[in-house]
DNA sequence: GTCTATAACTCGATAGAC
DNA sequence: GTCTATCGAGTTATAGAC
């Protein structure tokens, strides 16, 4: 396997970063460290810290679809679900990591807009992809009827979002299970 | 109406700026700036960012318990729950407010043990309110049979805090609604 | 591509006058 | 209780050697 290259150690060292600390609260000093470089090192990858956190974004949101267009491309959007919900999950079981985007979206108004920009582009297409499975399974009667897709949507990715942060922050470990049995359970998969 | 006390003033608008900016993005500045007074007042009045910080928290806690105390105490589950979704739905319709604790919880790891303490508290209330009223709408028969009253709890508190989020930095104006209206769907709340 | 050194700034917090 | 003044630490970012 060849060496990890320097800019990407750095974008998945910033991620876990926010993804446990958030935005504001990390310094091109705690990235630097863990990465075994010094700071101006980083600056040589990514011009500034907006710049670095929007790549570590847009990271995220080309695994996060590359995953889905990979594992989640059955025919039974119940299938595809399960697959959408293991990141979840995963995050949750690791008790102090929650979504680098849902990070993100508790201090919104004080970032820089290159990276708004970014964290709304992945809730808006993380809804979209929900929501064609959700109509997906309405078609194909694997769900219960008269479901509205979209409601549906954004209420399946605020409850898994809002999961992680409970989980966190208050300490009851069930959280995502809940919220993905609870999901399963209002669209009727057994 | 007697003249609002500066330390009020303080908690006040500390509130709101987490509730847009977070924890670490502000500052003694930001806030001293609005209130109307300089810096070193601030500290008058709270030793250190992180006493202000629980402070604020505390605050908020008694200010929910107290609302909940006073306008949520009928034997109807379900009129209960209706007045707890206000809050929800007051800062969906803002645009920019999230929970204070919501947006706390997305820095967690960068807070200071006193807040981060105050901030487990609230969940762990709110938790525990929601579990009450859902063990007494299914004693009453308000709600659908063979409800986990814990596990709904936990999955009621997360698509709330959820839908908050992803509301804002998605740009899903329906979020809280559509957050609401399955909840009510899945307790079976006309 | 990484480093040392440092500029320029902001931060939380303190000292002490009024 | 609020202020001016300031400290010391930490911040992003730059300059320039290797």
């Amino acid at each position: 396997m060849a060496t990890e290259r320097t800019s990407d150690k750095i974008i998945k060292i910033t991620q876990e970063l926010i993804q446990t600390r958030g935005y504001s609260a990390i310094s091109f000093d705690d990235i630097a460290v863990r990465v075994g470089i010094k700071k101006p090192s980083i600056v040589h990858h990514f011009a500034n810290k907006g710049e670095l956190a929007a790549a570590v974004v847009d990271n995220y949101r080309s695994m996060f679809l590359g995953l889905l267009a990979q594992s989640a491309n059955s025919e039974s959007a119940a299938r595809n679900l399960e697959v959408y919900f293991q990141p979840y999950l995963q995050f949750g079981e690791s008790g102090n990591l929650i979504c680098l985007c849902g990070a993100l979206a508790g201090e919104f108004s004080a970032l820089p807009e290159s990276v708004q920009l970014q964290v709304s582009g992945f809730f808006q297409e993380q809804h979209n992809w929900i929501c064609q499975q959700i109509s997906l399974g309405i078609n194909n009667n694997e769900f219960a009827t008269g479901l509205d897709a979209n409601a549906t949507a954004t209420w399946v990715l605020s409850c898994l979002q809002g999961a992680l942060l409970v989980r966190r922050a208050g300490g009851i470990t069930t959280c995502v299970e809940d919220a993905v049995l609870t999901i399963k359970n209002y669209l009727r998969i057994s």
